[in-house]
Order: structure tokens, then sequence, then C-alpha cells
RNA sequence: GGCAUCGUGGCCGAGUGGCUAGGCAGAGCUCUGCAAAAGCUCGUACAGCGGUUCGAAUCCGCUCGAUGCCUCCA
């Protein structure tokens, strides 16, 4: 039986406010969309949070035997930089800068979101479209918005008709707002377009000469606006109605409330089930963005090459770092906090670890199965990974106490144990084992460093603590702990 | 200015009407030739002011503060 009819899931809907029971269109299939990034720059750790966030979702849903279909899109035709008929796109302005084709720009940054993710331990969605190869689709909703009656054409290029759309629909119920407020709050800007009124948004914007991205249309050479491609491949590859839409909290508005008004526009229906929002990651307590060069890029954590930090961090560290806060937070990163992940990081891996070979009894003091129960209880909570974690900790504890002998584990729950914690730490919470001990390293270097334990135990053995001092000491700084315990000696590996 | 979210112990960060979050740091102890490591024990915090309640960090109101969105942004 698939562990899914066993869990009841609760998630936090952005539409409703409210946690609910998660129920899918289909029994045991899921259609999850995420808003991918646009590829004009590398990736930031801002940036790598929500697809984070979004993996430990993903993840969670394939553990518990759902058939899930993750659509993330890549947005590969650039956005305008702002409103005004001669905003620049993103892309091409990169490609001008750097003086190489705006595909060229497309590929680079889709080969370092990929590779970034991929250290991140991210799972690959399972579709990845893009904008452009979607133009003919984005064509073809646009003329049944137009037929619907809720886009106009303009000078050859089409925008969303806000203010009829809203006469039977309501724009802004996602996000909270009344159109109202908005015409209310308008600030008047100089340079206005076409549009009828400001809240209106392209679907379709005619190409100026210099604007290399361009299409043909029944309108004009152009390429379509900013909120459409999420639309169009939504539906394309999960239906007019699907589960679960995600993002960063930064597109709530207006992005997510212009689909949510494209696709009840052209289908008449509620394109989205569940609306989840992964929040920001801040910097010095403001948000990172790559606009403002408030953020740290993925390569200096690893490397440590930034004012920020101390010394380089394991891409899972960064990650566990993040899980060990709930999605629907805003997390401030520091040097300080990330310091402290990584020692509890390390301490999980080594307790998972040992928890293969604990000294087994006839009886077990401490309920693994109730315990396995709260692991899920926690992700059952709206993914709750802190929850999770906190609670992995507590078998860390017990995992300790046996080994201490202040805890009994039977044969049966000792495997059901490590059996948990590998399904938690590895497949939902997606970290990887890259603690550095000697099972790891060459056998080269751990007998090399076995000898030298010998060596000093030797010495100490004949109290000659000059020796064995400045083995100690000299391995130390070479990188090599040496750790003294009850049953020998062991070492670790500064990584 | 409008909308929204949030304000928790030294730091990070859960929870949310009565019951220990957890991690890191710190203190004491054990172990040790010394140290490190490891283990054990320890914190009574919820912005401020009112209100509701038998009882509030948790609900309501106000004040203050922070952040996000209102223009592209994960």
């Amino acid at each position: 039986m698939a562990l899914y009819k066993e869990q009841s899931l609760k998630l936090y809907n952005s539409m409703t406010g409210e946690k609910e029971i998660f129920k899918p269109i289909n029994e045991g299939h899921i259609g999850m969309y995420v808003c991918g990034p646009t590829v004009y720059s590398n990736v930031h750790l801002g940036n790598c949070r929500t697809f984070i966030s979004f993996d430990l979702i993903f993840r969670y849903f394939k553990h518990l035997g759902y058939k899930i279909r993750y659509v993330r899109n890549i947005t590969d035709a650039g956005h305008l930089e702002n409103d005004a008929d001669s905003g620049e796109d993103r892309i091409a302005k990169k490609a001008r800068l750097e003086q190489i084709e705006p595909m060229e720009v497309v590929q680079r940054y889709t080969v370092d979101f990929h590779n970034t993710l991929q250290k991140f331990n991210n799972l690959p969605p399972s579709i990845e479209p893009t904008a452009t190869g979607h133009i003919v689709e984005q064509i073809e909703t646009i003329k049944i918005i137009l037929d619907k009656g809720f886009a106009y054409e303009v000078n050859g290029s089409v925008y969303f008709d806000v203010l009829k759309f809203n006469k039977n629909h309501d724009y802004g119920k996602l996000s909270g707002r009344s159109l109202e407020d908005m015409i209310a709050n308008t600030r008047e800007l100089a340079a206005q377009s076409d549009k009828r009124n400001p809240q209106d948004f392209a679907l379709w914007k005619k190409a100026e000469p210099q604007h290399i991205m361009r299409w043909p249309s029944p309108w004009s050479d152009g390429f379509p606006g900013w909120h459409l491609e999420c639309t169009v491949m939504s539906t394309k590859y999960l239906g007019e109605q699907f589960d679960i839409h995600g993002g960063g909290m930064d597109l709530k508005f207006p992005h997510h409330e212009c689909e949510i008004a494209q696709g009840e526009a052209s289908t008449g229906r509620n394109p989205v089930n569940y609306w989840l929002h992964a929040n920001m990651l801040t910097l010095n307590g403001q948000k990172m963005a790559k606009s403002t060069g408030n953020n740290i890029l993925p390569n200096e954590i690893f490397s440590g090459e930034n004012d920020n930090l101390s010394k380089g961090f394991e891409p899972s560290v960064a990650r566990f770092f993040m899980l060990q806060a709930n999605y629907r937070s805003i997390l401030d990163f520091s040097n300080t906090a990330l310091l402290a992940s990584e020692k509890g990081f390390n301490r999980l891996m080594d307790a998972y670890r040992y928890s293969s070979q604990l000294p087994v009894s006839a009886t077990s003091s401490f309920s693994v199965s109730e315990w396995k129960q709260r692991c899920y209880d926690a992700m059952n909570d709206d993914f709750n990974s802190p929850i999770l974690i906190a609670t992995l900790f507590e078998a860390v504890k017990f995992i300790v106490g046996v080994k201490e002998g202040n805890e009994q584990i039977t044969t049966e729950d000792k495997e059901l144990l490590h059996n948990t914690m590998h399904d938690f730490i590895f497949d939902v919470l997606g970290l990887l084992d890259t603690t550095i001990t000697n099972q790891d390293n060459s056998e080269k270097l751990s007998g090399t460093v076995e000898l030298l334990i010998k060596l000093r135990a030797k010495a100490r053995n004949n109290k000659d603590f000059a020796t064995s001092d400045q083995i100690r000491d000299q391995l130390l700084a070479l990188g090599i702990q040496l750790k003294d315990g009850k049953e020998g000696t062991v070492f670790t590996l500064e990584n």
C-alpha cells in the first residue's frame, strides 16, 4: 500500500491563508508547477533556497508514493527591465554587454543553473520547458483570451484587460489586494504606454527595431508578455486545472495573480488548487537579489571566497542550514548560523553512520515506531523540515545513549531506526553524506595516520609525551585531528 | 502612502490557548599525562501596552519596529 494512504498531509495554501488537507485531483497523482529562473545571470543562493524548498516538497511526495509530474520552466525569453515601451530585454542586454548571442546567454546560465542545483542534490524536474520553445502555444492562448474579450490590441501589442476581467472575476484574490485600492494608489508615471489602465499587463509586446529576440505573430513581430509562459506551459503539461503551483514569495504579485487571470480568462476555470510560496533568503537582513548585488553565489559558499564567510561549506551543509528553517519563513543568512549548522549536520551524520553498528539488547528503551511516525507528522504538517530535523536529533540522542550503554535497542528496532533515518536524511531532506572521516579516505592516507596513531600510543605508554604531543599537534596543523576515545583513537579530516 | 507577513532565550530557529522544541554557543562535571574529542547536567525566552479567559508567548485591539510586494526579481 502506498504510504500516502496512511499519512494525512496538510499544506499551507497561499490562496486561503490556511493549512488544508491535501487532496489531489486524481488519487495517487500530483501535478506541480514551479516558476523557474530567468537565465540571464548566475543563480544566487536566494534562488537556490526556493528550488531547494520545492525539491524537499517534490521528494516528500515521491517518498509518500505519489506519482508526481513536476514542471519547472526556464525563462529564456527576455522580460523587459521596465514597463515602458522602450524597456530593454534583460537577456538581450546581457548579450549586448557580453557581445554574444542572446541564446548564448541563455545557454550559459541554464548550464550554471543545472550544475548548481545538482551540487545541492536537487532532483531534476519531470519536465523543464522553455518559454521560447512555446511561442506558438502562447500565441494561441492570446487568441483565445482576445476571443473571450479579456484583451485588446493596440499598436501591435496585446494587453490583458484587468478592469473588464475584474467585473466577473476577482483580480487580486491571491495577494489580498483589491483592484480599487490598486487604482487609488497608482502613481502616475510619465511614460505611460498604450495600456488602457496601469493595471493591465502585456500578453504580447511589439518589438522595437533594436529588439533582438522577436517572433512573428498576428499582431506584430514581437515577444510574449512575462506572465504568459507559465500559464501556457502549466496548461500544456498539467492541464487546465492542476494540483500545486509554487514559486518564490516575490512572484505572488503580480506574476501569479496574472497567471490566475490568464487561466480563468482563457478556460473559465481556476487553474490551481494549492498555491505554495517559498519565502526569501536574506543577507544582512535584506532580500538577496540579482539587481541590488546583495547576494552570495553558491560557489562562494563552497569555496569560502566571500567577505561574509570565514570558510567554505559543503553544499549539503548549506542545504541543511536552509532546511532548518521552514520554507515559509524568511531566513537570514550568516556565517555564524552556517557554522552552527555544520556542526549539527556532522553530528547527525555521525549518529546515522553509527546507527548500523549499535549493540543490541532484548528490549528497546525508546519507541522507534512511535518516533518514526513523529518524523512523518512533522513533514505532514506543511513540510515542516525544522521539526523533522529536531525529531531526527532525538534519535541522535538515543543512538548516543545506546553507544554509551544508557539505552537499549532490539535488533528489529535497530534496523527500523537505521532505515528510517536513511529515508528521511537522504531521500526526503536530500542531504549527502559528505562528512570526511577515516572511512572515506584513501587507504594510503588512513594507513599512514593509523601508523602515527600507533606510534603515538606507544610513546604515551612510555610516558614520552614530547613525542606523542608532537605527533598530535603536527597532524592537527595539517588539518588532521586525533580524537581519543575509550576504544582507541580515531581521526577526522578538516574539509 | 496601500497591501501582506513577521517581531521568541547569547545566536539561528520551531511551536501556538494550560504540557521539554531542536541546533549552535556558554557554564559545571566525567573521562584524559595535559589538551582536544566524546559523554552527562544546566537556560524558563516569547517587542511594548491594554483587553478576552480559570489560564496567553499563543486570541483581540492599539503602539513601536522589521521585512516583502505595489517596476524585473526565487
